[in-house]
DNA sequence: ACAGGATGTCTAGCGCTGCTAGGATGTGGT
DNA sequence: ACCACATCCTAGCAGCGCTAGACATCCTGT
C-alpha cells in the first residue's frame, strides 16, 4: 500500500517537472505562441487532460516554468556578485547578469516577467525564489543604507526597461553596454 | 463619379476611425482580451470581413490604436514639459506625466508598449508620433548634451520599467512617487 | 482467488478565437 | 435598361483552452 502509492507519487512528480520542462524547451525553440495545450501533450506524449490534473491551466504551467526561472536567475546573480573582484564592483556585475539572463533566456525571461502568471509578488507569500533574485539587487547597496529596497525597485525596473524595450526592438539593439554603464554610474554613489 | 467616389471614400476613412475608437474604448473598459474580431465587428455594427477590408488583422487594428496613443503621449508630455516653471523642472514635469499617462490609460499604454504590433521604432520609417514622444525626453537634456540621446533612452526604459512592474503587482503600487524622487535624483545632474 | 471499488487515462466535444471563400445585394456608368 | 463593379454578409475552417463521461487498469478486503 504503501510502497506503491510512494512509486506512483514519484512517477507523478517526475512527469510534472517533464510537463514544465517540455513546456520549457518548446518556448525556447518556437516562443510561447506555439506552447499550446495540445502540442505539449503530444511532446510529453499523454493525452490533454493530464495536463489538467497536474495544473490548473495553462497559465499555471507558465507560472511553474517562470518560478524555475526565477530560481536561476537568483543562482546567476548570486554567482556574478559574489564572483566580481571587489564589493564595488557588485553592481555591475550583477546588472551585467542580469541582462545577460534577458537576452540569453527571452522566453524564460518573457514567462518571469511578461506573460501573466499567479505568482505573487512583493507579499508575504511571495516564493522563496523570487524574493531571493530581488535580494541579489538589494545586496548591491551598503546593508546600512535603509532606502536599499527602494533603490533596488528602481534598478530593477531600470534594467528590465532596458531589456524588454531592446528585446521587442523599442529601442535599438546595439548601445546595450553604453546604456548600463550610464545606468550603473548614476545609481553607483548610493550604495 | 468623382464626387460620389469623394464621398464614399470620406464614409470609409470615417469608418476606419470608428473601428479604432471602438477597439480603444472596449480595450479600456473591459481590456485587451475582451478584444475580440466579433465584438468589435458587433460594436461599429459590421460584420466581420469589414475589419479585414481596413486592417490586415488584429495586430494592424492594435497598431492603429497604439499609434493614435503615441499622438497624445506626445502632446501630454510637451504640455507637461512646457507648464514646467523653469527648464529645471523640466525632466520631472516629464517623468511623472509619463507615469500618470501609464497609470491612467492602462490599456492604451499595454498597446503602445507591450502587445505585439507592426510599430517600427528606432529607425527610419518610425511614425513621427514614435519620434515626437521619444524627443520630449531627449528635450529634458541639454541640446548641448552629446549623449542626450542615449540618456533618454535609458530614461525612458527606466520609467517604463517602473510603470509595467507596478502595473503587473510585480513591485508595490505604492511608493511610486519615491521611486519617481530617486530616480530623478540620480538622473538630474546629467542634465 | 476473486469481486468491488478506486485511480488513472483517453476520446470526444463545447464554445470560443482569428481569419476567409464565395454568393447575394445594390449602386454607377454607358 | 442593362451590365459591371464594388460592397457587404453568411457560413465555415482550423485551431485554441478546457472538460464531461466512458473506459481500462490496478489495488484492496473478504
Amino acid at each position: 500500500m504503501s510502497a506503491i502509492s510512494e512509486r506512483r507519487e514519484r512517477e507523478r512528480a517526475h512527469r510534472h517537472q517533464l510537463i514544465i520542462t517540455a513546456a520549457r524547451d518548446l518556448a525556447e525553440t518556437e516562443g510561447w505562441e506555439a506552447v499550446t495545450t495540445r502540442r505539449l501533450a503530444e511532446r510529453v506524449e499523454y493525452s490533454q487532460p493530464v495536463l489538467y490534473s497536474h495544473f490548473n491551466g495553462k497559465d499555471a504551467i507558465v507560472s511553474a516554468v517562470a518560478l524555475d526561472g526565477f530560481s536561476e536567475l537568483a543562482a546567476h546573480l548570486r554567482r556574478a556578485r559574489q564572483a566580481a573582484p571587489e564589493p564595488g564592483q557588485g553592481l555591475r556585475a550583477v546588472c551585467r547578469a542580469y541582462l545577460e539572463f534577458a537576452t540569453e533566456r527571452p522566453a524564460l525571461y518573457q514567462a518571469m516577467f511578461i506573460l501573466p502568471t499567479d505568482l505573487k509578488f512583493a507579499s508575504a507569500e511571495t516564493p522563496p525564489p523570487l524574493r531571493a533574485s530581488f535580494d541579489e539587487f538589494v545586496s548591491c547597496f551598503h546593508p546600512d543604507n535603509k532606502r536599499r529596497e527602494l533603490f533596488a525597485e528602481v534598478l530593477w525596473s531600470a534594467l528590465h526597461g532596458i531589456a524588454v524595450l531592446s528585446a521587442s526592438g523599442r529601442i535599438p539593439p546595439d548601445g546595450q553596454e553604453e546604456r548600463l554603464d550610464f545606468l550603473i554610474t548614476q545609481i553607483a554613489d548610493t550604495r
